[in-house]
DNA sequence: CGGCGTTTTGAGAGAGCTCAACATCGGTGG
DNA sequence: CCACCGATGTTGAGCTCTCTCAAAACGCCG
């Protein structure tokens, strides 16, 4: 889930004057439900859920934020936040002062477009993965993510991090992904190097 | 697909002004990846699928927007567009020059802010959609999204379109769906009444 | 070297998908 | 008013594919 190609660079040094960084501690609320907003978080390190609870206690999981991730951006535009926000594991974010951010943005053009960009990529982004998700054959899937990541030669793909954190974003467990990979690699589809996967035919 | 839960009130008067509108037939092309961007669009009718086609003429699909759906947003900001749109039906959609827009945008903070609004709250809910993904069973993601959808009272969900709409937007099959409801009302866990469900226990 | 996480391969079971038949509902036209 | 038609809704049975559990090889770092 951390990996989005969407950069982070709406950050004006304006914005970034403004950051405070505060350490949570594994089970801590950030927020909770109802709460008045006072500004966005990035996930500096560790891993926060974002969960909205129904009457019965009952809880629903909207986002997992990863070291990397923004998250509440919609507080920005809300006067409650709408989901309690919990540190799964010792963590640290960088919050973003609601009033800050919207001073800054009325001042300064370039910081609205920047922050208005960052958001419509990650909507392009988050739409193609879900469409990712409608592809039920984990070749076909694992073939989706290849050729939409494919660096500038369109044969290429540079693997960040694990074929283990690979699988998660694919929404498919390591094994079938290796085996997946292994199947592709022995019909000539690809060709597996360190860190990176040349797409053949 | 098309039953985003974000409103699309981000149209001031000035904004749809400068609509217009444009029909296409099936199999019709609104615009290619490297053409130079002129704006974004709304589906008015019929079906648009937005593709990135790789060097060996293979389609991913990023997208598939229907009745309802912006898309293109990040036009805005990007030189030239980076997939094919392409009609898979009859289709209508409705366009917003890019440079309207943004001229609007510098005059007008209110169109700003409700646009960047609703980007942000499109990026909650791609989120949510996303997280349901990765859950496996098809009891528990219905579930999922019952209790994301009910309504104030927090019992009761509207059910906009079609039992197979709804299929098709949990990613299952429509008699998965009809089967997994059937038993979640034999169970009591749910109860099904004309356009709409009511959660229990 | 020893330990830990990733990568890899194996075997089995379960859940959802597919194909198929049928019921139900709403609209259309005779 | 009723027969017809198409699309939605519903249920059944079998199959495929992924998930799960298990075990072992590999790589990396102290």
């Amino acid at each position: 889930m951390g990996s989005e190609a969407v950069a982070r660079e709406w950050l004006s040094p304006a914005v970034r004057a403004v950051r405070v960084e505060r350490m949570l501690k594994a089970g801590e609320a950030l927020f909770l439900q109802g709460h008045r907003t006072t500004g966005l978080y990035e996930v500096v390190r560790g891993k926060l859920r974002l969960v909205r609870v129904d009457h019965a206690g009952r809880e629903a999981v909207l986002h997992v934020a990863e070291a990397g991730d923004t998250f509440a951006e919609a507080s920005l535009f809300s006067p409650t936040y709408r989901c309690d926000a919990i540190a799964t594991a010792d963590s640290v974010v960088a919050f973003y002062p609601k009033g800050a951010l919207l001073g800054e943005f009325q001042r300064n053009p370039k910081a609205v477009q920047a922050f208005m960009a960052m958001l419509a990529r990650q909507v392009m982004s988050l739409r193609s993965r879900l469409e990712q998700r409608n592809i039920h054959s984990a070749r076909d899937r694992v073939w989706h993510y290849l050729a939409l990541n494919a660096g500038a030669d369109g044969r290429t793909v540079a693997l960040i991090g694990t074929l283990k954190d690979l699988a998660a974003e694919l929404g498919l467990t390591h094994e079938v992904l290796y085996r997946t990979l292994a199947n592709m690699a022995a019909d000539g589809d690809i060709e597996r190097l360190k860190g990176t996967i040349k797409l053949l035919g």
